[in-house]
DNA sequence: CGCTGCTAGATTGTCAACCGTCCAATAGTT
DNA sequence: AACTATTGGACGGTTGACAATCTAGCAGCG
């Protein structure tokens, strides 16, 4: 973290792949591609300005972790997000976050919930003005943050694949979300079970919070052709 | 599921990738590519009759699965089961397969136990005829069974990748095993736990069964170099 | 009028050849 | 013997081409 870094450290950037796959999972979170759109990887290539081959890795790599599916021969699509697969969505994650918080109560839950409280902090400073955006980016930067210190490499590489897939439901209804304090006060309240070392309460917050996500996007759901949430089609 | 079926559903047949992906995963799984092995893609592609696109899919499918890792500019190699590796493993699979048990028990748990009695009936078959080889499928058929009564796409597709490793672990070791009876046993005690739907005894023995398998492979790791488990070069 | 079959266009799937980059082993020097 | 320069080999990426396949539209027929 020298000062010099900034100079020598650049040298070594990730693989094209790699960066492709960035893009497009970002340009996914954020609504930029739409649920059921196809990504035709001439165009796409072209955009990019990089060659078929590298794309079609990226794109590759984001059928694997679910965020795209393939038809042969007719190409790549964006997933729809049907109801079935937000409660999906939602039971993997809470298998991946359930763990990772027994795993951190072997290791440090104090700091652990301190570090998590922090992020509340910044989310509560953003909800005080109104920032959905910002409350949204802390909110998944929490659930981030909670699978990584439990150091599991896989959990955390599974994890942020789930994550690709929760912002994209995030986003498309921040403004459906219920009070901004409230999604504070969900979060403070795991970050305050870990620190009080309160293993049994943790778990049941966590599992809470992720029953009261699913319901909420239910309901979203059910609504009139809200999202890519019913029927493409 | 009518008999006309079994003749319009093959129409489609899977992608070159997929063939590759499925096959470098078998070779992997069954020992034949050793850990820390390179995968030089030219000499790849010359086997298996293909060019190195396709193969890069494939290849690349593993590597975001973690059964491969790539250096740059140096290539694709088998990743190498360190104990630490092996506890991480066990660790995710153990998230996975507890969710999907807690799963079961918001379905049908004893029609779900009961055929999890038949895999383990075939099991013991195997081992009375020191049938180790076939002990050790039907160990991963038990899982791989159970994680896909939950009926959770996600869960299941993340559950298959990390039984691949187990696989690696588990041909491995296959000789090292204690008693195969006492191997029945255990999966024998896990479903018989799921029809009398005692969901806190089913997750006591998942987590004990995991916990024993991390045991056995760890104190077979600290052995005289066995596998690829301590340090490769 | 509706259905069948064909054709054209577009897109994906695969292959092959080419070059730049980088690592690592080797050879050569001090 | 230790260090440095060279060089070979493999990967990463690009380009271009061709085959396979799907969609859509149109002609022909009952």
């Amino acid at each position: 973290m020298t000062p010099a870094d900034r100079f020598i450290e650049p040298l070594v950037r990730e693989s094209t792949p790699s960066i492709i796959a960035d893009k497009l999972r970002k340009a996914i979170g954020h609504g930029e591609l739409k649920a059921g759109q196809q990504l035709g990887e001439a165009e796409l290539a072209r955009e990019l300005g990089v060659s078929r081959g590298p794309l079609r890795e990226g794109m590759q790599r984001l059928t694997q972790e679910g965020l795209l599916f393939s038809v042969r021969n007719r190409g790549l699509f964006v997933i729809e997000m049907t109801p079935e697969n937000v409660r999906d969505m939602y039971l993997a994650r809470s298998a991946i976050e359930r763990a990772a918080a027994e795993q951190i109560f072997l290791l440090d839950p104090v700091s652990a919930g301190d570090e998590l409280l922090d992020v509340t902090q910044q989310m509560a400073r953003a909800a005080a003005r109104q920032d959905i955006a910002t409350v949204s980016d802390a909110d998944i930067e929490f659930h981030q943050r909670l699978v990584s210190l439990a150091r599991s490499p896989r959990l955390t590489r599974i994890h942020n694949t789930l994550l690709t897939e929760t912002r994209m439901c995030i986003h498309a209804l921040e403004d459906t979300y219920r009070s901004s304090d409230e999604r504070v006060a969900e979060h403070r309240g795991i970050a305050e079970a870990l620190t009080s070392s309160d293993h049994a309460l943790t778990d049941q917050r966590l599992v809470a919070h992720m029953d009261d996500a699913i319901l909420r996007l239910a309901t979203a759901g059910t609504g009139p052709g809200r999202l890519g949430l019913v029927d493409q089609r």
